[in-house]
DNA sequence: CCTACCGATCGGTAGG
DNA sequence: CCTACCGATCGGTAGG
């Protein structure tokens, strides 16, 4: 039926292992899941992926591929610290909710294999935070960013927040009993960034 | 040697386990290896916890159970809105720093199984968070708290951001070239959210 | 709390 | 890209 036919088996592994590794974690999928969600057998995986670990190396080279693919647009929306904060989260945080399984995907790589993720990010996005952090130094020259700033840690803490709500906002949370919605969580992370990285407008314009 | 004379194998287990769970994640925990790591047979782990379910939920339990006895001290750290923020947060820093595995394992535990962690913090913790949102919303009503606020989605950020960087913090992150610390991190934290939320104290004291 | 053991499933290979 | 199959290990039980 279905065999000695399949134009892009590769691509629906990667997709379907994307979804089911997100779901419950590598260690928690088996090859043979995989191999049932795409239609193929197991050896058949084997075959375009070497092994489970090598199907779980094509999938994150995927993933941070197309995030790397994003940068540019991202790093626009980034041009200097100021007032282009708000577009530049926005863009970070639409890559992520384009597939709800990335966020989940990048925290459970951090929780497994923190040492290979790093590495990854270090090679693949670190050309990029550090264009944030120097856009922060800059604000702090400029005066528009608060002095008190930690550059590092306010970038790092901004985009660990962003992608830990995306990753948990609509699974569960729910902490809280009126439980805030993903969006609501997302525009509240914009304002607190905001609020803590700049320098007030005008010192005594408070209600708007 | 070491049988019929165990005093305690099943507070060893559980600590064991915790360890191990927040290592590699239940599905790549075996209960042989938690077995191993205590001295004692795969069938022991099974009297006393039935099922490697029975194992998890009981680590579960007494990780939610030592936040909830922590809670009165918390709670008096956060009597009111405005200045203990700090203190609020320390309290709630030290109780996961008190244990590393604690922050990861919750967060596994938020990625594998959203609605059973989501019910059990309802149950346990709903009360505290509730007196954070209030406490936030009287902040407002006096006017020391932002009235631009959300208090759920702000209170949901802090937390998770706190236990996003205690449970990365020190094993990865690293999207940033000179690391920041998870001292860094948490400081960078305590002062974000001091910012987003209060009132600055007088409109005309930036740089000091 | 142990030894002995169960069927099921794991990742992976042989061979075509 | 398949069928057939491997040894190893999985969670769990029997029985004491």
């Amino acid at each position: 039926m279905n065999h000695t036919e399949t134009p892009d088996v590769r691509a629906a592994a990667l997709a379907a292992a994307t979804r089911l590794f997100a779901e419950r974690g590598v260690a928690g999928t088996s090859l043979q899941s995989v191999a049932d969600a795409v239609g193929v057998s197991k050896p058949t995986l084997c075959y375009h992926f070497g092994t489970k670990e090598g199907l779980r190396s094509a999938v994150l080279d995927q993933l941070l591929g197309r995030w790397q693919g994003e940068l540019p647009r991202m790093m626009a929306a980034a041009t200097r610290g100021g007032p282009r904060l708000d577009a530049l989260l926005h863009a970070l945080f639409s890559f992520f909710l384009e597939d709800p399984a990335r966020a989940v995907l990048l925290l459970r790589e951090a929780l497994d294999r923190p040492a290979d993720l790093r590495d990854r990010l270090h090679h693949q996005l670190q050309p990029w935070t550090r264009l944030l952090t120097e856009a922060v130094r800059s604000g702090q020259a400029q005066g528009a960013v608060r002095a008190e700033v930690d550059p590092e840690a306010f970038v790092q803490i901004v985009i660990t927040s962003g992608i830990g709500a995306l990753a948990l906002g609509d699974r569960t949370n729910a902490l809280l009993s009126p439980e805030p919605s993903l969006h609501a969580q997302l525009a509240e992370l914009v304002r607190v960034a905001r609020t803590a990285l700049l320098v007030p407008p005008s010192p005594h314009a408070q209600e708007a």
